[in-house]
DNA sequence: TTTCATGTAACTTTTATTGTTACATTATTA
DNA sequence: TAATAATGTAACAATAAAAGTTACATGAAA
């Protein structure tokens, strides 16, 4: 894994906790299926679990579960928990705010930021766990061509 | 300079460029300003100079230009020019692709994020240069709070 | 008590960005 | 034409952020 997220990432688990949900699955397990490493995979599923969406077992047949149906994630909690951001930050260096000029700019770039963020959230919120399932094992009525959520 | 962004970098030096219409500014006066590197400074400006907004003369007295008045300048353009997504990248690596839940994670929040893109982009078109050159100088008649370009 | 799993700290590797040096190119001016 | 002052750009170094890895403690079940 070179470039993926950890957003893109937790999705992928998400997706595989969800398509077995009769037993738990282990990091190392995970950490195949995500070409990763099982402390990766831990690392990211631990912040899912903080925010309530999955759970952990440890010891023998001990591994990880989604806590809610697939329909009830949605993935803005999902990128909430994550605590990543989808923006890009463009602030500059504390040692710049001296100049009036950054400030603004910084301002006027914080403001847009925060309502874009705002409404990313909303559209996040409109796409849920169970979306991505289905489109990952097409359903044969609905080839799997690219018609996704738009709308 | 360390956290900054090359696109607010390139914000900065543009309105510094629209505070001094008179003469050419060169890159080592902006790089000073923006506490960065006059090569640095050549390389944001350059590629805003491909996008026909700015211009650079060598030579004697030469420097950088704006091309056109702050008005009509916005900060789509500004973007577009800098070739940077405002959205992060949440693609595997080509060798995840294998995985079909992988690609329909990709598939799904590629959608996603070009809809975003999209969206952000027709925000970015209200803010010109001249806004932020305003807010830099703030008119006595209207303080320099937050009011800013929402709406 | 052995085994298997997570929890987590510490460290290394990798990647992207930024900063820097050096020098060629071009234009102006004395 | 020579000196000067600027950009253009390649090549490299430094930095920071992200991911990968190792090692081991902790907890649960057989």
């Amino acid at each position: 894994m070179k470039r993926s997220s950890r957003l893109s990432l937790a999705l992928h688990a998400l997706v595989h906790l969800h398509k077995q949900p009769d037993e738990a699955i282990t990091s190392s397990t995970l950490a195949q299926c995500l070409m990763t490493n099982p402390v990766v995979v831990r690392r990211v599923l631990g912040t899912l679990r903080e925010a309530g969406l999955v759970a952990s077992t440890r010891g023998h047949d001990g591994g990880w579960r989604l806590l809610r149906p697939a329909g009830e994630i949605n993935l803005r909690q999902v990128y909430a928990a994550m605590g990543e951001s989808l923006l890009i930050r463009t602030e500059s260096d504390p040692g710049d705010i001296a100049c009036g000029i950054v400030r603004t700019v910084n301002a006027v770039m914080g403001d847009f930021l925060a309502d874009a963020e705002a409404l990313l959230a909303a559209r996040l919120e409109r796409v849920s766990l169970d979306d991505i399932a289905r489109e990952a094992t097409p359903n044969p009525l609905h080839p799997h061509h690219g018609n996704h959520h738009h709308g």
